[in-house]
DNA sequence: TAGTGGTCTAGACCACCGG
DNA sequence: CGGTGGTCTAGACCACTAT
């Protein structure tokens, strides 16, 4: 509700929302229109509409023109992520950040590598494998793919001071992001790196950016033992 | 663009990102005002405003009241993952969906899952430890409690036919969910339900549900090694 | 306190798609 | 083709907060 007695459209929503799960419409059920919607609780339909925008981006409605809009028949649970830049992941976990070089070398992406950035052929990019660190233990290793087509200036950063990771999300915002989870056991190399066992159970999150279509980076992060990820909540002014 | 020569507020949203991306607006900056950009554009500030609203999700941009709007100098990767019904995802995966109860038992619950569920003192709750399977194979290991305050019904439901799943996300709609993603080594039971060896990585969905402040369930999912979540990417028509 | 984003309204027209 | 959601406009007022 707004100062005077007017309905905001969260309280529209919230409205909406509690019919839905208190079964007055139940799964598949086709709501009334907008406009009737607009009419019965006396405000815009435009305040309805935005309302109705919520519920489907949460995926708890189904809206379709003339088909109207539904209770969502197969209810799903739709979460997100933020992944900030590591330096401040660590920080935010009241960690002392640290960063290490590794290497740095100019190779010939393999097939699946140019497969994942979509480029046709396979093509000469920057290799840095760079390990972030958390009050002086292994927090995160990285083995990322630059194109130097896209991003030649990363040539020019000297990488065992500045990580290519914050170098790139200041130089080379992107368009597009896929991102994968996995859980990987840890190989012997990067059990050594990360300061664990090898076969240890490993949160991997794998990352690729282009701007337009053409690709900046792919990298593989593979996380420490011990690693989470949360749905973000605080704030959560996103629920839009 | 809509048909005539209106600017959509996609088409604005675009053009902002543009000069985002292109630096003449740097991690940072702060943009003109709504007023201001509506004008230049010449099209309506609620354009302006639908479109940076949809920047400001995306975590591109920040705005305040006052405060004006800035390029975000601290960028994330936001990313958002939808959590099927295990059964809907075993299919769209293509597999036949298979399920299996394990273990079905009224159990008072460890602080460990009453702090979870943010319930004061442990209660006596429904455990249920069941297995989904893709073509016959072990899919997804599931343990489960669920609140016979909150869900009674459940104790009259046969689990050894229909999932806890799929009754509870169809009878049970969540106000709230809390989702949790993180990497483990398989242990001796485990493993064997799944059928890999023991100490395998696993992927581990942790999620809670409540309704009001009334905790409904909250499960342990391990996935059999391989399993992978990936971005939702298709249509899109989330990204708002 | 003044400036900026946030929201509501009322009306119009468009785009999509189910019957 | 007709019904429904999607969007744009113009204007008004409110709410927050930086200065």
């Amino acid at each position: 509700m707004t100062a005077d007695g007017r309905l905001s459209w969260r309280a529209v929503r919230d409205r909406i929302h509690a019919r839905i799960l208190s079964g007055h419409y139940a799964p598949g059920d086709r709501l009334p229109r907008d406009a009737d919607i607009a009419d019965t609780l006396g405000c815009a339909r435009s305040t309805v509409q935005r309302a109705m925008q919520d519920l489907s981006d949460s995926g708890i409605v189904e809206r379709r023109r003339k088909g109207g809009t539904r209770v969502r028949p197969d209810p799903v649970t739709r979460a997100t992520f933020e992944i900030p830049v590591t330096r401040r992941e660590v920080e935010a976990k009241g960690g002392r950040y640290g960063y290490q070089l590794i290497r740095r070398a100019l190779e010939e992406t393999p097939r699946t590598i140019a497969a994942t950035l979509e480029i046709g052929a396979p093509e000469r990019m920057l290799r840095v494998e760079a390990l972030h660190l958390s009050d002086g233990r292994p927090f995160m290793l990285e083995d990322r793919w630059i194109s130097t087509a896209t991003a030649p200036e990363i040539l020019d950063v000297d990488l065992s001071v500045e990580s290519a990771n914050e170098w790139l999300v200041v130089n080379r915002p992107y368009s597009r992001c896929d991102v994968r989870f996995s859980a990987e056991a840890a190989g012997e190399r990067e059990a050594e790196l990360l300061g664990c066992a090898p076969g240890s159970a490993l949160f991997v999150i794998d990352r690729t950016t282009w701007i337009g279509t053409r690709p900046i980076t792919t990298v593989k992060a593979a996380t420490a033992p011990g690693y989470e990820l949360l749905t973000r909540t605080p704030g959560d002014q996103g629920a839009m």
